[in-house]
This record gives C-alpha cells, sequence and structure tokens, in this order.
DNA sequence: ATTGGTGCAAAGGTTTTGCATTTAG
DNA sequence: CTAAATGCAAAACCTTTGCACCAAT
C-alpha cells in the first residue's frame, strides 16, 4: 500500500464511475510524475481483488466501487451513472428464473438501464434550448 | 445494398454474437479484397439503423441481431452468448420502478447475466479435466 | 535480500479517418 | 449523373508489456 494506490482508490470512490484516464487525470496534480500505466496496474490489482468492478461501455471502461449486485441507471443526456439498489428480489427472480428454463447456473450479473435522469428532464420542461452536455457513454 | 453488406449481414446472423474480427474473418472466404474497414463502416451502419446491437465487453464488442429488451446469458465456462427471452415482465416491473423510484425515464436497457450454461455444467460432473475453451468474454 | 510498486518507453490491438476508385440507383 | 460503398493505408486510441529503479519488509 503505497501513496499512489490510495490516491488512486480515493479517486474511484470520490468520482462517479470514472476511466482510468479520468483517475489519471484527478491523481496527476498531487503526483506529477505518476503514468498512466500506474494507474491501470492499480486498477487491474483492485478488480482481481474483488474491490472494484470494470464496466465495459463503447467508449470506454469504467470502474465502479460498488461491488453488490445493483442496477446503473446511465442517463443518454447527462452521462451520469447512479448506482440503483432497488432491484435485489428482481434480481433474485432473474437467478431462479435463468436455472429453471435453461438449467443456467447464475454467478454475476450486470443490469444498466439507460435513459433520462430526474435533472435532465427538469431541464427538458424548463428549457428546451439548454446545451445537453454530451454524453461519455456509448 | 451490395454483396458485401449481404454477407456481413448474413454472418451477424449466422455467428452467434461476433466481433467486427470474426465477422471479417468469416466474409473473407467469399470477398478476399474486403478489408475490415468496410465491416466496421457496415456494422456501424446498422447499427445507426437500429437493425443491430452492438455490446461492449471488456475484450470486444460484440454485435447482437436481436434488438427487442432480452437478457444475454454469458457462459463464463464456453464464452457462448444465447439471447434469453424470459424476462420481459421482469424489464418491466424495473421500468416502473425506477420512474417511481428515482425519477429515471427508462430508454432502454441491458442485461447480462453471467455464470454456466447447462453443457458446461454437464461436462463438469462427467469430466473434470475437460478442456474449458477459453471464454472470449471478459 | 527479496518482493513488490513505480515510471518510462515501446508494443499490441482495435477502431476510425482520408482519399482515390468503383459501384449502385 | 450523383451519391454512396469499397479498399487500402495511415492515424488515433486504449491498454498492456518489459525493464530499470526504488521502496518496503
Amino acid at each position: 500500500m503505497t501513496p499512489q494506490r490510495l490516491a488512486i482508490a480515493r479517486e474511484v470512490l470520490v468520482q462517479d464511475h470514472p476511466t482510468a484516464a479520468e483517475v489519471y487525470e484527478a491523481v496527476r496534480d498531487r503526483f506529477p510524475t505518476m503514468g498512466l500505466a500506474t494507474v491501470y496496474a492499480t486498477l487491474n490489482v483492485m478488480v482481481e481483488r474483488g474491490l472494484l468492478r470494470p464496466l465495459a461501455f463503447e467508449s470506454a471502461v469504467r470502474f465502479d466501487a460498488n461491488v453488490t449486485p445493483h442496477a446503473n441507471l446511465i442517463c443518454t443526456a447527462c452521462g451520469r451513472i447512479t448506482d440503483y439498489d432497488g432491484c435485489d428480489d428482481v434480481l433474485r427472480t432473474l437467478r431462479d428464473r435463468a436455472a429453471t428454463d435453461a438449467g443456467f447456473e447464475l454467478e454475476q450479473q450486470r443490469l444498466d438501464l439507460y435513459g433520462r435522469c430526474a435533472g435532465c428532464m427538469a431541464m427538458d420542461v424548463s428549457a428546451s434550448d439548454r446545451g445537453q452536455s454530451h454524453s461519455p457513454i456509448a
């Protein structure tokens, strides 16, 4: 455990669901000598140890500090990714059903819900000319 | 609509959930002069027109010819991806719940179920030394 | 001393871009 | 004829690898 690793871990927790490059940019301020390769190495170690979950999107891989089963609410307008935990029972249902219907033994799942978050929907009604920030999500 | 495009479309339907490179390898036999760039261009056009859905995994982007809401059963042993349609009601539940709980207007969803398919589970009990094909999935 | 982390540069792989040529409608 | 598709090469990106150096036990 080094200061660099701590800084990287901190950024993953502080930032929403950052990419490696976003973590790199953030820690660069405090550790100007650190290279991108170190960030990748550290993130990969954390993934192997089960502390982080990599989420591949079309534009980039993002890292989720929430490794428990949950859904990701992904706003197609602002790009923000929010964890949503109100679907444990649904995920359990899927597990049972996959086993019964397809003989599939479920180990893990990923559930991404794409749409418009409450904030962006509010902006739509108040100002339709509001520039919607380009979504970082594919 | 050109013969090349037809061949590419055919491959996406015939193969499970191929990557661009896999489609390229397959059409190469009948169109030896075709380049990878053409395959990418064609696949992107099909995605824009809503005929195909890109599924980003850590190792590659795969293309799904099933654009209706469904789950993907992804075997962590053999890597096969199977569409699973037995969860329409569950997806509808999620849509309603996301709207109620988080004010989130759901437009689209992606549901990936990772685990072991029936075939690979059968192999486990019969021969534990059976070489499990390396999963093409991250 | 040995293990592991860091930093740098280079390599590998995937996807996109630019442009000239060919083809379809 | 006009617009679009193709093929090729090069570029842009993201991620990994190799290796030397440094730090910690």
